[in-house]
DNA sequence: CGTACCTTTGATGTGAATCAAGAGTAGTGG
DNA sequence: CCACTACTCTTGATTCACATCAAAGGTACG
């Protein structure tokens, strides 16, 4: 079980401890959880295409999935990778429009799929529900708008090191040591690099003496250095 | 009054045919256009400042909006720019955040600004409302992504093409002629280029014949041909 | 009619991609 | 346990799209 990959799972409570989910009635989540449906995945299975219509959203039970677009050289731009407890795919059911990414399983993977109508229902019936939904929205348009940032005014150095400060504790002033959540080559489509860009960056912050890396543990000495830098 | 700028606005039958308030109830309107204020922009002005905390969201009445980051070097990037009927802010309600960009008059504007306060309480009345922000908030999302697209997978000519192609009557055929929104240097920004990599990439569309520029007279001759080389 | 800003054009520079090997590092099966 | 295949990751040489720098038209507007 320290694979994060029990045999047995509780559906209302997984439910219940999304964010999304918090302030609704237990009742409610009965049926939201009696309508919901797993799917199985094996590493690298879709589990919608670009394109697809869009019938409900996704929670990640556990295993990781990405969303990406394909491009035509047949690269993809990875938009995004979510772990257990994380959801997707709720804006699109507001709309009459098909997934504008795909998502494939990253590992093996347990997925949620709730659907629209369930969704709709509740809305309609529970307006805290409705106020937690716009807040989900909301932080997600938040992290796209700061991604459109990072595109257009941070060099790739800097996306990187933005990177890692976010995948560390927030209050901490002096070494962290992480680790990085997926492979290397996942985490240059993401910060939109090449993998060759990415690991010369890691060598190069190196270099400076800002990090140290062994696989896929970072350490990072002095994290006031890298806030500076990060400017 | 050719200039779009009447000297009297009916506040309420203007927040009626938002497409937000579509459904709501013209008492309720009424409401929301009691609550709401009118704020006068010289060209230049700023609404408010990125970091600035959220009261609520606008609507430009008449005049241009343009949203945008400050970059370190005092450059800036264009996040969008709004015109008559559009709304802006309104994420950022449901979050405790402050603005993440900042907003200033590209012309002298007429904004109305819509208190938190009145939409968090329609919201909790009327759930079609609920559905409706949803629904908005959900296609300025899919926007977003879209941009996280376009800068990540194609190249400046494609970007500007795309830019061309999105600003044209979509069913038409053949030729058409536009008129730009506003500026090539704002533009540029939005693109995500400087102003003369855009001239450049117009200069290239005119020698290959795509299209024909007279200042911000934008003629496509043929827009079958446009959406080709915009694969 | 001059000042201020937008736009174009040209020359040069550079950050990151691409191309091309090699070095780890896993999983697989005998 | 060790070859065998298949990735993922690193390193170096080269290329290219776009930015930057610089200067000259255009255009709008007081």
């Amino acid at each position: 079980m320290a694979n994060g990959r029990p045999a047995q799972v509780d559906i209302a409570s997984i439910i219940s401890r999304l964010p999304l989910f918090l302030e609704v009635s237990p009742a409610q989540v009965q049926q939201i959880a009696a309508d919901s449906r797993q799917k199985r995945l094996a590493k690298g299975e879709m589990l919608f295409q670009k394109g697809d219509p869009a019938r409900g959203f996704f929670v990640v039970v556990w295993g990781q999935i990405k969303l990406a677009f394909p491009s035509s050289q047949g690269n993809e731009k990875v938009v995004q990778v979510l772990g257990p407890r994380q959801s997707f795919g709720e804006a699109v059911m507001f709309m009459d429009r098909p997934y504008p990414v795909y998502a494939e399983a990253v590992t093996d993977a347990l997925v949620l799929q709730i659907p629209r109508k369930s969704v709709i229902e509740l809305l309609e019936r529970d307006t805290t529900f409705a106020l937690a939904m716009l807040a989900g929205l909301s932080i997600r348009l938040h992290s796209l708008v700061h991604d459109v940032e990072s595109y257009s005014l941070r060099s790739s150095a800097q996306r990187v090191i933005g990177y890692l400060l976010q995948q560390c504790p927030h209050e901490g002033t002096d070494s962290v040591e992480i680790a990085l959540p997926t492979s290397k080559q996942l985490i240059a489509s993401l910060l939109n690099l090449t993998p060759e860009t990415l690991s010369r960056i890691f060598h190069d912050l190196c270099d400076t003496g800002l990090i140290e890396v062994h696989g896929r543990q970072i350490k990072i000495p002095d994290m006031r250095k890298l806030r500076e830098v990060d400017f």
